[in-house]
DNA sequence: TGTACATCAGTGAACGCGCGTTCACTGATGTAC
DNA sequence: TGTACATCAGTGAACGCGCGTTCACTGATGTAC
């Protein structure tokens, strides 16, 4: 019957989002190379012998993981502006957070995995490339008087690229610091926010 | 004959080098993760059976050629700094320069291990703390006006984490984005060098 | 309605491979007498 | 000076392991008649 097979579709979709959902946090967190499928499919409550049902490759799924973390980034960006009426500041506090930089599984997917794309040459390259073009896009059209453009201007991506080098940069540094020497991770991280909200002024 | 035998060991350390030194070029192109010891051994014109003579682990000679990255890395600024007088401008020029974005492998620890360094749990994370506190070090002690001081202020470390977090992220960002925008790497580069200046103007 | 068949998501075992690590051995270098 | 021995940097083969990938199979879901 159409209603139980589409029950039945609807619960293998889920549980491939669930594969995928899992490789995006562990990749996030301890980089591609860095966890096997057997891991992330055990992570998703399956055995790793159904993944080629699922996925064409490692490769696949590795890209389809960096798509789903920018999904929830710029989803997270757009709410943060949109309820502070075009403020920075709430969402920069929260990206240089103690807690953001404690737990990369589940944050910017630029400062966990940009380094990963760049030296790949496939998928996850691509992914991270049209990522970074669309969050650069989300903060350019975003001014920092509150005002949102539909189409930037030069100078807007430049101020978007500015603020997002800071936070990529500071956050990674952040992170490489937090366990040897944490007074200065969190100088980094206070620092950074500061040079981004000053690049990036509180809506007039 | 001790200077025959001198001549000996000073070749085992030649060599101990140049097993470092390639580890340093492939793990800043490949990652830690994504190169092996016999490749490592191969290209510096070793068997890899002989390594455990030489080192501890895969971690020491991590840790050992983030060391010597570090070395270079900090070298290049002194000598940059110090013929132009503190003008950070050429500096900076090369640092965002093509040429460094396409050669991770002979270019800025930071950028090309930081994000490896953070996921490890051991030697290399103290290896790149300590680079990353040196590397603040030296940008704290060189002011904007050319001058030079022996004990920075919280303000000059302050200027320093702010130009270096512009300098890992926007590298960063740019060789994620090389391969598939190379016409928004071009731009990350350029306007990441324009932000860094303006942080750390030219000499007064 | 009941029975025989088709589909296909997911299992579990296996594959060849490269990994980090170990070790018995070689052979040139240097020492003892 | 000459001969027997010690040292030790480096070789080459092997180890157990986990990797990405493949595949024969199971068994519940759904179809045909």
């Amino acid at each position: 019957m159409a209603l139980i097979m589409k029950v039945t579709k609807e619960q293998s979709a889920a549980n491939r989002k669930a594969l995928v959902d899992a490789a995006s946090k562990l990749y996030r967190e301890r980089g591609v190379a860095g966890v096997g499928l057997a891991e992330i499919s055990r992570e998703a409550g399956f055995t790793h012998g159904g993944f080629y049902g699922r996925f064409a490759s490692k490769e696949e799924l590795a890209a389809e993981a960096c798509d789903v973390a920018f999904e929830g980034s710029l989803a997270r960006l757009g709410a943060q502006l949109a309820r502070h009426d075009g403020d920075y500041q709430p969402f920069l506090k929260r990206y240089f957070g103690a807690a953001h930089r404690d737990a990369p599984g589940a944050g910017c997917p630029m400062a966990a995995l940009a380094v990963d794309a760049a030296r790949d040459g496939g998928l996850l390259r691509e992914s991270m490339s049209g990522g970074i073009a669309a969050y650069l896009h989300e903060l350019a059209v975003h001014r920092p008087d509150g005002t949102v453009v539909d189409e930037p201007t030069a100078e807007d991506e430049a101020r978007a690229i500015q603020v997002l080098s800071t936070m990529v940069g500071g956050m990674i540094l952040a992170r490489a610091c937090a366990g040897a020497a944490p007074g200065l991770s969190d100088r980094i991280l206070r620092t950074s926010l500061e040079a981004s909200l000053a690049e990036r002024p509180k809506a007039a």
